[in-house]
RNA sequence: AGCGGAGUAGCCGAGUGGUAAGGCACGUGUCUUGGGCACACGGGAUCGGGAGUUCGAUUCUCCCCUCCGCUACCA
């Protein structure tokens, strides 16, 4: 397999990381112009496959999609004081528009929590309004200072599910229930383990109660939020006024909750596989799963290479790269650039034997098989690539987390990680939930990336900043 | 946004007060093809923008813009 870049590159991963996005003048997944992203065929292809298997389980759940205006009038920003404060210093506002000077701004939605509460108050009157299970594909803007390709753009796509219920309970049923949909698109669809849990109070998202995320760990031990599913509680409810009368004939507010991922997946699904070769890709998320390569040296040997190499690739679902000009060692180069799980090669000398070449991506791994066992055995090798990019990256999970039980040890070990890796670790210490520890952290440049929904380690413990008692041990590491 | 660095062809990159080397990529041809073929020829640059100094500025000065690193902010 090839050298992972958590020691390959060491402190160059951003540097990696930008080659593998950019794969130098080929510009493959996407490039960046004044912070925002231009996503590229093979970059859009990827966030195609993974917004079809999220949209299945959102429907598969009785969510239906919507769409909300981008722009929204700047007073609708303003009724929910804890939101427009988080939000205030990432908006991009417009404050003239044909050639006039508005009235009123809009401002580009940072998110649309305010603009669906707004109409929930219109669409919602009884409790047999409820649930309302709302979910939008858009764009947003947040005016970001520093950007990085897919991890944070000014502009990204992203998914935000709304929805409105009659208690907390149920609200909070949704929250965990996304949460899951989330963790298992990542695991089972990007082979991208992750942490669910619960967000500090100081990282909460702005205006919500509480904030669920699920965070995953990149080849340099850094943390990515990969994630998010907020209780919103009756905050929105009541900035909004979205008010129902239950089935008792009383009035109160609902209980809402969001949701989202955004293309920043994408860089997760980079960052989590992909080698100095380039892309590596899991192959449910691999827009082409396999390519052939024929081979031949004489006009006679084109012919039937051709030939077999088309039948085959029809009878298995590849494509064949049959252009002209490039050799076929350019061709294998440039789709294992491409992250495309199998290469097959074909060639005078498989013609003779019946057999075929396939190579995994992931491994470099070359094995010669029959042809006609092809059909039953490449669906096996995806299947097996998918388990195996899952088994490695959940390895590295496990290996690169810690245990600490003084603040000084969490400091120490991070410090002479970042020193020799450039990168990180997670740390699993007992720390309370309190903006006091959360500032602690902050000194060495790590967060507490969240408390953890199920306890994998020894349960209640003092808190290492605080003393107070404390139910468990929560991840501490440093992010992009 | 603060501090630091940098902008020369699609990309990388040398260099000069007298309009610019090399490499990659691109085009054509020959040759090749089981891991980025080779060779030959060829096209492509208002040297980030504006102003100033100068006979002459890509080079020096000033302003602006953009990009990169650290700080900061976040899906």
């Amino acid at each position: 397999m090839a050298e992972s870049p958590i020691t390959a590159r060491g402190k160059d991963f951003a540097a990696w990381y930008q080659d593998v996005v950019l794969q130098g003048d080929m510009a493959e997944p996407a490039e960046i112009v004044k912070g925002c992203m231009v996503i590229k065929a093979n970059g859009y292809a990827v966030w195609e496959l993974l917004q079809r298997e999220l949209d299945d389980r959102f429907k598969a759940t009785d969510h239906q999609n919507v769409y909300f205006p981008l722009l929204i009038p700047q007073s609708f920003m303003q009724k929910e004081a804890e939101h427009v404060e988080g939000f205030a210093p990432e908006l991009a506002v417009v404050t003239v528009a044909g050639g006039k000077q508005l009235e009123e701004p809009y401002v580009i939605r940072p998110t649309s929590e305010t603009i669906i509460g707004h109409f929930f108050s219109k669409w919602i009157q009884s409790y047999r309004d409820l649930p309302m299970l709302l979910n939008q594909w858009a764009n947003i803007v947040r005016w970001e200072l520093r950007t990085r390709m897919f991890l944070r753009t000014t502009e990204f796509l992203w998914q935000e599910g709304h929805t409105a219920h009659s208690t907390h309970e149920e609200a909070l049923e949704e929250v965990l229930r996304m949460l899951d949909v989330y963790a298992d698109v990542a695991e089972n669809v990007m082979a991208m383990p992750v942490i669910k849990g619960m967000k500090t109070k100081s990282e909460k998202f702005a205006g919500a109660l509480r904030t669920y995320a699920i965070e995953a760990m990149m080849q340099n031990g850094l943390a990515l939020q990969s994630g998010t599913s907020h209780d919103l509680g009756q905050n929105f409810g009541k900035a909004f006024n979205v008010q129902f009368q239950s089935s008792a004939g009383q009035l109160d507010y609902v209980w809402q909750t969001s949701w989202g991922v955004s293309t920043r997946l994408i860089g997760g699904l980079i960052m989590s596989h992909s080698d100095d070769k380039g892309l590596v890709l899991p192959p449910k998320l691999a827009p082409k799963k396999a390519v052939l390569v024929p081979i031949y040296r004489k006009d006679e040997e084109k012919g039937p290479v051709l030939e077999a190499a088309h039948r085959i690739a029809k009878e298995v679902g590849a494509k064949v790269d049959d252009r002209e000009g490039p050799t076929p060692g350019a061709k294998f180069f440039h789709w294992e650039r491409r992250g495309v799980p199998v290469v097959l090669e074909l060639g005078p000398r498989d013609l003779a034997s019946g057999t075929i070449v396939l190579k995994r991506r992931h491994t470099g791994l070359k094995e010669v098989c029959g042809q006609d066992a092809l059909a039953a055995k490449l669906p096996e090798v995806l299947s097996q690539m998918q388990q195996d990019l899952y088994t490695t990256a959940k390895e590295r999970l496990k290996t690169n987390t810690v245990l600490a039980d003084s603040i000084g040890d969490v400091e120490d070990i991070l410090r002479q990680v970042t020193a020799e890796k450039g990168g990180g670790q997670f740390v699993m210490a007992h720390v309370k939930d309190d903006p006091v520890c959360d500032a602690r952290m902050k000194a060495f440049k790590a967060t507490v990336r969240c408390i953890p929904l199920v306890d994998e380690y020894d349960g209640p413990g003092k808190c290492i900043i605080t003393g107070e008692p404390v139910d468990r041990r929560v991840v501490i590491a440093k992010s992009y």
